[in-house]
DNA sequence: GCTGAGCGTTCACTCAACTGAACGCTATCC
DNA sequence: GGATAGCGTTCAGTTGAGTGAACGCTCAGC
């Protein structure tokens, strides 16, 4: 955990929620997620998110009721109907419908294995997974969260940022979390490759998070207002790669990337 | 709940939550993830959910602001965090990765298409999908959900439970969901089966969910106090499948159910 | 241009949800 | 064995969250 946040301080001081008893229940999930064995009890979640013994088991007893939550002996643990809740927000998604229709049939990426993922603070979140190329297999699954200065992914998609958010994420002596011996080390690394890939219109990975693996990738453009930033990547193995092809691979990720940003086009 | 349903009454009419602004945020949470689109807009959910307008205001904003929804325009959906939850909720079972480790070496199952899934009242949730066998490219995803009667490792889940839950669950007359000519059409049917999935260990499916498809499934047994029931099933091509094959796959299916079942062994 | 339906927001009142101190209980320790 | 610390639960007072009527707004229809 490299972030620095006091462990799970959900509850703003000064800002009132306009339902704080959501609000709460939402620190506590958070707290359970952020755990590092997923299971806590009530005076835990009351010392870790702030609020009382009594408040605390309020909440727990309409998490539980809503199996948000779940109640094993005297500890919580999180409860399934998140994981149908977050298959829900996937499955809805018409972004990873159209990419998977794409992929299958697209003539290059069609054999390779490519990633649709979303910006999540200094991290990606993998949302879906095509998978043409079945000799290579990646430990990566949908819903793995991965730093963003470890894959192409993640550094095509802060690059769309602005300058003062990127140097608040990541000031130049900042330390990264490092997966290899080509891992960037520092917020001044990582910034040092964000101009090229803005001018370049993609983002390439040598073997920064898995020995013997490349990565390119691009990020979409939002569509609408507020819509998630989604980014692609394809990956290969560094052995059998050539430039050649991934020029082909990076015409049809923007290919792509631009029919996910303009869905009439 | 025999759920007929009325769309989503999410709110008990007797019952009084110790939180209700959870209970019925939750609510909420669920009528997104119901509605056919995925998109409602304020007036909708307060409708849908059966709370004044003002009040769902206020939930939607607590929502939002913990990032369990997202607003675009005038319309909210279900937010990301979800996407981190459930991955937290899965990725904390150690099941799940064990599950992986062991279809990798397996000398059969290692080339078929392999599912971990929970019982969740009358449906199965699949949790995870080991893919030996590209070929094999199926329609269901993780957080899918199925009814238990149409599928091995629904059957094999329920066949754990006592006959007086199963009853309940499941009468006589009870009209099942049909998806194929060959699917358990009711409660009797389905009970049938139960007491020979019993005898001998696991449960078999014969094209009662899909034409083509075949499934056997196992379940897990239960770690721990109260733990979620986990089956595992596997799936093959009716046209390619061979008993012998068929006692192998079993063999292995129940082999990894001992190991995740007790985790010393 | 006028009307009406439907949207989301605002606001003062009121009831119920939150609080925190006290309780009973179960380990753990000397 | 008695004392202590920590757990989760209970309960009555009070504060703050929920209510619904009224508002301003946009868009369709005639």
């Amino acid at each position: 955990m490299a972030d620095s946040h006091p462990p799970a301080s959900a509850e703003k001081p000064g800002a009132t929620s306009p339902a704080p008893a959501v609000t709460r229940a939402a620190a506590v999930l958070d707290a359970l997620a952020a755990s590092a064995t997923g299971r806590l009890t009530l005076s835990d979640l009351s010392r870790e998110v702030g609020i009382p013994k009594s408040s605390t088991s309020n909440l727990l007893l309409a998490l539980e009721e809503a199996r948000l939550i779940s109640r094993q002996g005297g500890e919580f643990t999180l409860g399934r109907k998140l994981v149908e809740l977050g298959a829900a927000y996937l499955g809805r998604m018409d972004e990873v419908q159209e990419f998977y229709r794409y992929c299958e049939q697209a003539s290059v990426l069609s054999r390779e294995t490519v990633r649709i993922a979303m910006l999540d603070g200094t991290n990606v979140i993998y949302l879906a997974r095509y998978e043409g190329h079945p000799a290579v297999r990646l430990t990566s699954n949908i819903g793995d969260k991965m730093p963003v200065s470890l894959c192409a992914v993640g550094k095509a998609l802060i690059a769309r940022l602005n300058w003062h958010d990127i140097e608040e994420m990541f000031p130049d002596g900042a330390e990264l979390p490092v997966l290899t011996p080509k891992s960037l080390r520092t917020g001044a690394e990582l910034k040092a490759q964000l101009s090229q890939i803005r001018e370049q219109g993609f983002a390439f990975e040598d073997e920064e998070s898995t020995t013997g693996v490349v990565c390119l990738a691009v990020s979409v453009p939002t569509r609408g207002a507020h819509g998630p930033s989604l980014g692609l990547s394809v990956t290969a193995l560094k052995a059998t790669y050539t430039p050649e092809q991934g020029s082909q691979m990076v015409k049809e990720l923007q290919e792509l990337a631009h029919s996910l940003g303009n869905p009439m086009g």
